[in-house]
DNA sequence: ATTAATGCAAATGCTTTGCATCTCT
DNA sequence: AGAGATGCAAAGCATTTGCATTAAT
């Protein structure tokens, strides 16, 4: 919830009028926009911001840990600002929507009615990310 | 573990040399090719199989529910044929490596040692899939 | 002054498509 | 015969890259 710029600012983090933008763009709960969409509406703001900045923006707000990217499988990757409160996503497989949802009791068992945002959910899936014995000797 | 092959047959899926070919390559515990793997792998037994084909063919085994796809972050997806047992994923970040996993207990916490086959595992992430009620009115 | 961010445009990687031809059933 | 699968090559989309320019500290 905490301002997103705040937070970054804290951080010392170098601002430039386009990261600002993305930043403000990206401010709020249940935002989870794509690459293209950031872009759309950060050039409303500011009509000379670029594509690459845009990704480059992204991507540092992602290795910072202020933005979670959320794949959404064959369509373009999302952005939730929402790092600071752990969650889990609920994805429509046709039309790539997202919603955050945090499941109670065993998340592996249905998820609670008033969790479900009127979807028709079909499966559940867990993913454990990490880094494999190979690539940690690396 | 049931052969794969023969559940296509069972369910009088339309056979020809490619699909078999594709089917042969996939069968097996631990598998988590990518497109381009099966391609080579099939090529090897069946030089004149197109690209074109596998993508075809392994779309087809998706819907199929015989196989599943396992969306890898920004790497090609890989196609796990183990769509018969459940289980979870382990992946790397460095390299896109998968390894199946059977949580037990409450599987948003720790993967049990026995389960992380010397992956240092950083983040679990779950995802609800469905669909939304404006595409399920569609 | 230094160091890093920006914009452009081209390149990349994975996957999909259109369409004519060929193959199973 | 007829429905459907195949191969080819080109197109598509999301994302990344190289590099010269510009701006923040």
């Amino acid at each position: 919830m905490s301002d997103l710029l705040e937070r970054l600012r804290g951080r010392g983090w170098r601002m430039t009028a386009q990261r600002r933008v993305v930043a403000e763009v990206l401010n709020g709960d249940h935002v989870h926009l794509t690459a293209d969409e950031v872009l759309a509406r950060a050039t409303d703001r500011l009509p000379e911001i670029s594509r690459a900045t845009v990704y480059n923006t992204l991507g540092e707000l992602v290795s910072l840990g202020e933005v979670l990217e959320v794949a959404t499988d064959g369509r373009a990757k999302r952005y939730d600002p929402n790092a600071h409160r752990p969650h889990q996503h609920l994805i429509c497989s046709d039309c790539g929507a997202i919603r955050d949802v945090h499941p109670t009791g065993d998340p592996l068992s249905a998820l609670p009615a008033a969790e479900r945002f009127g979807f028709t959910v079909s499966a559940v899936e867990m993913t454990y990310r990490g880094r494999c014995p190979e690539c940690a000797r690396a």
